[in-house]
DNA sequence: GGAGATCCTCGAATCGATTCGATCGATTCG
DNA sequence: CGAATCGATCGAATCGATTCGAGGATCTCC
């Protein structure tokens, strides 16, 4: 295809430029033309100078990022697969805060991210989106399927907290330990009588009561660790599923399992805002916390509106998790090997846990 | 190049495998093997049959996004500019809202979302990712570099709540009179003395007193509305700017404004979050909300914590506004040419506005 | 002045798929 | 039984760039 200098003149709207216009307008070949925009090749200055001044002239935009990611066989696109409706996801400061990591890292290696939900319409995007890497966030186990894509394609997949599969990179989180720490420490209290409010178990979201069906078959493997740490301690645990990692859901959970005789002394909550919920629960039937019930939080981040209490709270660093798995997705896409990553929690004491009254 | 059948045992671990090698193995033109995956052509069935059994031996994942993107002209990907960290934009629930409205209507049209930032280095996926439409939200005007790049490539550009500008399409709310409305809620109240906590004006996300200047020169076509929206009634509002829409912000911000002299007896809040936490620095100061200070929110959002108290606020409709930007993209990635969309905000009354107690 | 090194530039192959028009065989209709 | 029709398949062009090896010009140094 040859354009002429004055090809430009004589339409108006011409189809979109492209290199090879540019470059023949430009007076140099195509190969040129790419080596001026992308800087990888000599170039002499005057050369340079011409093509950028062609690509001026034709209002050209610089290489099609599509078919550049064709031929290099990268879309600088990672796509982040969250298991929850987005409205859901970014409830929860912890998760934000995760994510924020993520993009810090990805975004200074000059990635974007390309959020994906696992479930309804917009998982068709999971196996049509251009991407060189995925990381899974809290991910179900409806996305063995899309994993499968994605070890055929050659994407490197990391996955946070999940149940580790051959091929997905983890990053753990320790969960159940980290649980059986807090537990250890309502036991060390004197609590006998421990309830749990665990995040969903399954994408239906539903509440209602723990049976050990429910969560065997659950494909939270969060909720599933978390709940079995509480087990370490006390075997006999009781308690419910919330839909969601909200205060409103700890509210509802909290009012539930302070309706039981004989009423818990503490509640384990699998996330702070479920705990302020459990608080809020607390409150309103006049149950003081700490004297008359501890509650006890996962995650350790701010949350409002409990003051002058403060949360007894398993603390987890929610952005370096982000920021790990951002640095692993780099890392794989450069071939390396990244050792697998475990984060551990801290217990941080509050005042919203304290001895058993008896 | 052709491909023998006997090539795939040969090699074990074969150079991902293309649409060619498939169709070579099926005995089939690449054409058909193409039309049997996209269906879009007739194709008999044992040819689907025998194509399909090709794909499964050579351990085919189907067609690469990347070629597809290029040849079609479409990625499936729409980009969404954020002006803000990603934490900051997170933390807000009206942004959230918005977001999942977009989500919602992307994913419904199988479409993904790319997140992208202005800021920083992630700035550079801006002009690097390949997408078909992008919204952009909250947008500063350091924008105006890229949007000129969007238009060189023919993207369409969708700005919610920005100044008009020439080939981006509009979703626009109603700040400056939504604004008014609640501002002469207040005027009819019998206040006077009103001070106003901004949203941030820059994206460096300065505190400090409003002054005509920095208003002016403000990046924030959201915020500036509002502050005119506001001087509609009282032409010599004093106020402050938040360093973002947190309710630690409007903590802050109510502090400064609370120990002026004389103290303001309302103050107009541009977020809910920055609302609440007026309400929370008056509570410190032990001034009585609405007695004594009457705080006007925006968004309608519910905020937690602020029980017994119900936020005097301007309802928008957070989800219908991301809904709506979702259809325009779509709308205008198909040709279409919609109608420019405005969202008009409601008051809505709470107990958090009261008559000035003189 | 010629051999060799340097520096630019170019041609051609390639990435992996889609799609239009042409072709070929089988079926149907008159 | 010939012609028109229809369905299935194929070839070739195309999307827009990158990259490698080769080639030509210029320069250096002996």
């Amino acid at each position: 295809m040859r354009v002429e200098a004055s090809a430009a003149s004589e339409r108006p709207v011409p189809a979109r430029p492209n290199l090879a216009a540019v470059a023949a307008l430009a007076g140099v070949s195509a190969s040129t033309a790419s080596l001026a925009f992308s800087g990888a090749g000599p170039v002499s200055e005057p050369t340079r100078a011409k093509v950028f001044a062609a690509a001026e002239a034709l209002n050209y935009a610089g290489p099609d990022p599509r078919a550049q990611s064709l031929r290099r066989g990268r879309s600088g696109i990672i796509g982040v697969v969250i298991d929850d409706r987005l409205r859901d996801a970014f409830r929860d400061p912890a998760n934000i805060s995760m994510l924020d990591g993520l993009a810090d890292e990805l975004g200074g290696a000059g990635l974007a991210m390309l959020l994906l939900t696992d479930t309804g319409e917009g998982a068709a995007g999971i196996s049509l989106a251009p991407m060189d890497a995925v990381v899974l966030v809290g991910c179900s186990t409806e996305l063995h399927s899309s994993v499968k894509i994605f070890r055929q394609r050659g994407i490197p997949v990391i996955a946070i907290e999940a149940e580790h599969m051959p091929d997905v990179f983890p990053i753990d989180l320790d969960n159940r330990d980290a649980t059986a720490l807090g537990a250890r420490h309502l036991k060390q209290l004197g609590h006998e009588n421990v309830a749990v409010v665990s995040l969903p178990l399954e994408s239906s979201h539903a509440r209602g009561p723990l049976t050990r069906e429910r969560e065997a078959a659950s494909g939270s493997f969060t909720a599933r660790q978390r709940i079995l740490g509480a087990r370490d301690v006390y075997p006999n645990l009781v308690g419910v599923a919330s839909a969601g990692s909200f205060i409103e859901e700890g509210l509802i959970a909290g009012r539930a399992l302070l309706a039981a005789t004989p009423r818990p002394t503490a509640i384990i909550a699998q996330s702070d805002l479920l705990a302020v919920g459990v608080i809020r629960a607390a409150a309103e039937l006049g149950i003081a916390v700490p004297a008359d019930l501890s509650v006890l939080g996962f995650d350790g981040v701010s949350v409002e509106g409990v003051a002058p209490l403060e949360l007894t709270t398993l603390v987890q660093p929610s952005v370096e998790k982000g920021r790990a798995a951002g640095r692993a997705a780099i890392a794989l896409l450069d071939g390396g090997e990244p050792d697998p990553i475990a984060f551990v929690c801290v217990l941080r004491m509050g005042n919203s846990t304290g001895p058993v009254n008896s």
